[in-house]
RNA sequence: GGGGGCGUAGUUCAGUUGGUUAGAACGCCGGCCUGUCACGCCGGAGGCCGCGGGUUCGAGUCCCGUCGCUCCCGCCA
């Protein structure tokens, strides 16, 4: 049984020369009119494309009516496809070669103004768009983004189903784990001063499902925190979250690798700057580049001097390296002289990362030219120029302070002239593993060791033994993909024995009571026959972002929230009507009552 | 929670040292126009200068407060 679409027999994006002398049906909005007086052309938009729609006066009703359409008016118009005549073809559009011949229109609904143009490519403050969201999704920029997305989701579909995996819906309806971010909490009402949780991830379902033996598991997942916003954080965001069993950490670095190649070379005009991709552990990260997620698009590694540092007559230096920190630096070409502003406004870079002072030196062709030269012998000048592979006409860098100062402020320089100087190619995408992580790190606020990932994390086998001795040397099973700066994707081998997982509770200081009541279920579980797992939850939001190049995650959500975590077009959050509330045995404090 | 930026026509912006009637472009409305595709030409309408208070003879402009958007820090296992 085939019925006819009475609004179209084609869509706005497909009409070729081939198809001249047929007679057709388009339907959508006018985007654009040029009316001539006795000619007028429409450009009919779809979500395929544009086509251009020519009426002639001869037509007399159908020319008529065009002249009263406007930007946004929903048609369907008929007519014969033609081409367009020698030197009119427009080469900007796919279908620019052929017209529709209008015999036909109908008008479907008119539009008021837009509060912005649809059709240009003009920015507008994000809250209109945001209020007008509906409108913002027609302009093209978000079309394709969206579109785009669609096709990386399916991909990604796709791709898991062919190797065994099933898609499994797991809970937004779930029990709150405190610690970590904060939930979403969603009051009961058929039990009075009980809550539940929106998952924050899905991560201890998708061991369960392992447990249950389903062995590959994927799902397009949402996963929400209560936390504060960034570019690249929302209160809600999409992960392809994954778990399988019987696996190793191999394994599932292959799986996502063959995933993100195949996605990029399919969908993207991108370059993948190298294959496959590397993997440093996470010191060899730190070391070379101060960050858990280096861009290593460019240069500009970090080079430890502290051996130099030790001996100069430099106290800062010297102070650094004695109380168990280190000195390292690096060496920038290309930025010629720099006035004192300049090299106060790097100082004031490093020290977003804690960094008390810069050290910096010009190097000359006779040697380093420093405020602080004098406290470096002609020897040790040297082997900092040497140490950094320095060139003359670079400018080096010091910071030294304890380990973690040093990386995050020199991190934070790195980033600065990457941007400063254009050092990274957009059209390339470095992706890289970073792996073997600590599995604890030290909170000094709270005095006590922490999980770095989580505590369902899987040590190195040959790390077990250290568990008793000296957690804090742990190497954790664990991995995160970076591209370009950006951490894509986090996951790790999970414990599947109770006993070692019961230690681990130990070691952070979770008694088992505590553990039981926040974990219980998967505890349990672990206890019929628990197979070894692991996976990975790559971000889609992000991942999308990246291959589009947009500076905002808001730019590949179709609706997002603001930045002060509001839904501008719904108006959400919102007060509730009383009864809602009664329902719910709510009763409001504070601000919130209107104290 | 803290810091920075922004807020002027429907939109994107300009607005001098505090000084007459706050401008431009696009959009919108009307007219003309048969090969445009950012169509063109002519004309027109459109402003609580985010909001409140203050200084001043006089505030878009200076000061204080407040609201909104945004970026960063904290936070985000």
């Amino acid at each position: 049984m085939t019925h006819t679409n009475p609004y179209r027999t084609h869509t706005a994006g497909e009409l070729r020369a081939e198809h001249a002398g047929r007679h057709v049906r388009l339907a959508g909005w006018v985007s654009r009119r040029r009316d001539h007086g006795g000619l007028i052309f429409i450009d009919l938009r779809d979500r395929w494309g544009i086509t251009q729609a020519t009426f002639h006066p001869d037509n007399e009703a159908a020319f008529e009516l065009a002249e009263r359409l406007r930007p946004e008016w929903t048609v369907s118009v008929s007519g014969e496809v033609a081409r367009r005549p020698p030197g009119n073809e427009n080469p900007e559009l796919p279908t620019g070669e052929i017209e529709v011949l209008a015999d036909e229109l109908e008008i479907l609904s008119t539009s008021e103004t837009p509060p912005f143009e649809i059709e240009r490519e003009r920015p507008v403050e994000e809250m209109l768009r945001l209020r007008y969201r509906y409108l913002d999704l027609r302009r093209a920029r978000m079309r394709e983004n969206i579109l785009f997305r669609h096709r990386v989701v399916k991909y990604m579909r796709d791709y898991l189903t062919e190797r065994g995996f099933v898609e499994i819906e797991t809970p937004l309806l779930t029990a709150s784990t405190p610690e970590g971010a904060r939930d979403f909490l969603v009051p009961s009402r058929l039990y009075p001063g009980e809550f539940y949780a929106l998952p924050q991830s899905p991560q201890q379902f998708k061991q369960l499902l392992m447990v249950a033996g389903f062995e590959r598991y994927f799902q397009i997942a949402r996963a929400l925190r209560d936390e504060d916003q960034r570019g690249d954080r929302q209160p809600e965001h999409t992960q392809l979250d994954l778990e399988m069993s019987f696996t190793t950490q191999d394994e599932v670095l292959d799986l996502i690798e063959g995933l993100y190649t195949g996605l990029v070379e399919d969908l993207t005009r991108k370059r993948i700057a190298r294959r496959p991709f590397p993997r440093l552990t996470y010191q060899e990260a730190m070391d070379r580049y101060g960050s858990d997620k280096p861009d290593i698009r460019f240069g500009l590694e970090l080079r430890d001097v502290s051996e130099i540092g030790r001996d100069a007559g430099f106290k800062v230096f010297a102070n650094a390296v004695r109380d168990g920190g280190s000195v390292r630096g690096i060496a920038v070409p290309g930025l010629g002289n720099l006035s004192r502003r300049e090299l106060d406004e790097l100082t004031g870079v490093a020290a977003l990362g804690g960094a008390k002072g810069l050290a910096h030196f010009q190097v000359t062709e006779s040697g380093l030219k420093s405020p602080v030269a004098k406290f470096f012998s002609a020897e040790q000048q040297a082997a900092l120029r040497e140490a950094l592979e320095a060139q003359p006409g670079d400018w080096l860098f010091f910071v030294a302070d304890a380990d973690p100062v040093v990386f995050e402020s020199l991190n934070r320089l790195r980033l600065h002239f990457r941007d400063r100087l254009d050092l990274a190619n957009r059209d390339e995408l470095a992706f890289l593993w970073v792996t073997d992580f600590p599995l604890f790190e030290w909170n000094e606020e709270e005095r006590r060791i922490e999980p770095m990932h989580h505590m369902f994390t899987m040590p190195r086998e040959e790390d077990i033994p250290l568990l008793d001795s000296d957690p804090l040397q742990v190497t954790g099973q664990l991995y995160d993909l970076v591209a370009n700066g950006i951490e894509l994707a986090s996951g790790s081998i999970r414990i599947h024995r109770p006993e070692l997982q019961k230690k681990v509770f130990e070691i952070i200081g979770l008694s088992s009571e505590e553990a039981e009541r926040r974990f219980g279920p998967l505890l349990q579980a672990f206890r019929y026959g628990a197979p070894p797992h692991g996976g990975i939850a790559p971000g889609v939001d992000r991942l999308v972002m990246v291959l589009r190049d947009e500076p905002n995650i808001r730019e590949v959500i179709a609706f997002p929230k603001t930045q002060a975590a509001r839904d501008e077009m719904m108006n959400a959050p919102s007060p509730v009507a009383r009864e809602q509330l009664e329902e719910l045995h709510i009763r409001l404090a504070g601000r919130a009552a209107g104290d």
